[in-house]
DNA sequence: GTCTATAGAAGGATAGAC
DNA sequence: GTCTATCCTTCTATAGAC
């Protein structure tokens, strides 16, 4: 079995690895049942018999899919780890996970928009508020300590997110731009990895003190650290 | 012309109006002539006296699309604002603009992957370094005095465009994910308004103060701040 | 299980009447 | 300019031989 050839994998396995290439690649809409076979290289009547139709393959694939990219992304939050150091290992690890699927995220984004129906199954078992009360009672202390209320952890979570995938979802668009300036898109994401969490930590630290509405608050604190 | 219903516009424009409608909400694979004739309430060989072909009608589009979006972009980067008061105008414009038009980034980012070759041409003409040298120029004191460098420029405005973007891209998602918790997708975008500036704003004044390979310039800055 | 052949529907595009 | 009718291609899906 080590050295086991393209052509010795199981067939369903083959069509199912085929598929996943060509849906991330053009999308459901954009992807012909033909090119999924020729890729697999076999006849496209044999996509029917295992799968039925395309939308049941699609189906499939999408929900592989969606549960690999779930997978990395909650346990990142689990363990006995600092704020700080979740946020670091956050950033290293998705963009990290990212760097090795760069199409994941436009692939997903792009689903759940043309087709809503679809996703609704697999989002009704994520439970978000879980993940940022967890989050925040875990480290009540240091966000107390920033004047970080329990309503701003929505934003919060999306903001991680913002910051990890959009780069990814808008990567033709990065390349194309960043090529201009003599920018390599590797470098900027090996780059991201900790100015994205240092960026993050620091905006955590002191959004008090750079909220106008706060005044009051940041010159009590400019005098804490000056004493 | 102030009564002028829809049937009275002309054809071509309908037409423009109706391909709009239907190619951000299903995408150009997704999306059928006959669709679009159905919607401009016409006969579909119309759309081929009109435009030739659908390719052809969808390149119009797209270059409204793009350019609509492009213009809200640029020029919030001009005046004579210090670079505190451009963050600020940055996120209230641009995410107002977004609540406006909130299929638009889904649509062109989807397109961007799905379509490169088509986007190349529009892209062009735009100069992203331009953007960023400018901003860099003529904030230099203020980016000095936070120890930003030139160099990072790309990471802050990729970051800038994330905390906008992201969250319309992923909208159908969020509205999902947040239902379950009550919170309304309209109300975080009006909170983001405020958020993602006071984020922003804080991360870009403290960045060295929480970058642990900076220790030793944190300490030669506070004591600049002290005298 | 895998292939060939083909049905059957849908989509883009054009010719030609008015 | 606008419509009807139709061509041609492409695509999904199935029937049936091997």
């Amino acid at each position: 079995m080590q050295f086991m050839t393209d052509h010795d994998k199981q067939t369903e396995e083959r069509i199912f690895e085929a598929a996943t290439e060509v849906f991330i690649e053009k999308g459901l809409d954009g992807s012909r049942i033909q090119d999924i076979a020729d890729r697999a290289g076999m006849n496209k009547s044999l996509l029917h018999y295992y799968y039925r139709s395309k939308d049941r393959l699609f189906d499939a694939v999408f929900e592989m899919i969606a549960m690999k990219m779930l997978k990395k992304f909650a346990p990142v939050f689990e363990g006995d780890l600092t704020l700080e150091e979740k946020i670091r290992f956050f950033f290293r690890e998705h963009l990290s996970f990212l760097q090795k699927n760069p199409r994941l995220p436009a692939f997903l984004l792009n689903e759940v928009n043309r087709h809503p129906e679809r996703i609704r199954k697999f989002l009704a078992n994520i439970n978000i508020e879980n993940l940022w009360k967890m989050l925040y009672d875990q480290h009540k202390d240091e966000l107390d300590q920033y004047n970080i209320t329990r309503e701003k952890m929505p934003q919060i979570i999306t903001t991680m997110a913002s910051l990890t995938v959009f780069p990814f979802a808008a990567k033709m668009l990065l390349v194309e731009l960043f090529g201009k300036a003599g920018i390599k898109f590797d470098d900027y994401i090996e780059e991201r990895k900790t100015f994205a969490a240092d960026f993050m930590i620091s905006a955590l630290k002191n959004m008090n003190r750079s909220n106008p509405e706060d005044e009051s608050k940041i010159k009590k604190n400019d005098n804490k650290k000056k004493k």
